[in-house]
DNA sequence: CAGGATCCTATCCGATACTG
DNA sequence: CAGTATCGGATAGGATCCTG
């Protein structure tokens, strides 16, 4: 079904699957694609980073919308969150599985907007 | 490059390719991955599709935002718009061939989320 | 049918201040 | 360091009405 999930002209009222406003996989694709959930995402798919590094990492973000969209993540099963209890704490992030699943269509499609706008390099 | 574009710790200020915030590709990025342009490219990848066709395909969205978010991806060059001088008068949208290769990786997100929340199926 | 214009609300998001 | 809580401005977005 690579090619499906569009709305099935059979008649019925129903038939929509993901269009569909209470659809679950809407949720999470309103997430990975939210304005910071991309950036953390593709931040994430090489290195495990800690909150402050994200921070640096996705230049303009506040702590606040990264801790809300890492948060999202998380519940998304998207990044998982490992915390050592140390002082000062540490909190290191990185891609699940799901995640790095993701990520890769989300780092393709980056790559592919980049080298579009970008091929001046020579 | 495919890893790349994140900041290149060459130790000077600038060095950051797409993250930072004036870099143009980060404007395209995000007009894919709003709220509805994600949905307006998936719905186009098979075929094209006129104004109150999208709108009955993308449940929720509102004309003000289809229309906006229509006008943006013809904008960036993702979306190409016929009018045909009708009357009733007759638009049609379809992808371009820039559309057509953002759409793709779009489609493989969106068809990895689908598959991982609804493997229920069966 | 395919929108543009207007109004109004919801939410996003940054700045600031505070906590463990 | 890694957050949470609160406030206020900016923006997204829905509803309605109107036009070619």
């Amino acid at each position: 079904m690579a090619g499906g999930a569009q709305l099935t002209q059979d008649g019925s009222e129903r038939g929509y699957e993901v269009f569909h406003t209470d659809c679950p996989a809407r949720d999470v694709i309103d997430h990975v694609t939210s304005r910071w959930g991309v950036w953390v995402l593709i931040s994430l798919r090489n290195n495990d980073l800690r909150f402050f590094e994200l921070r640096e990492s996705i230049r303009g973000i506040s702590e606040k919308m990264l801790a809300q969209s890492l948060r999202a993540l998380v519940r998304d099963g998207l990044v998982w969150r490992k915390v050592e209890p140390t002082t000062p704490p540490q909190v290191t992030y990185g891609l699940t599985e799901f995640g790095r699943e993701i990520g890769e269509p989300l780092t393709e499609l980056f790559d592919r907007v980049t080298q579009r706008l970008a091929p001046h390099g020579s």
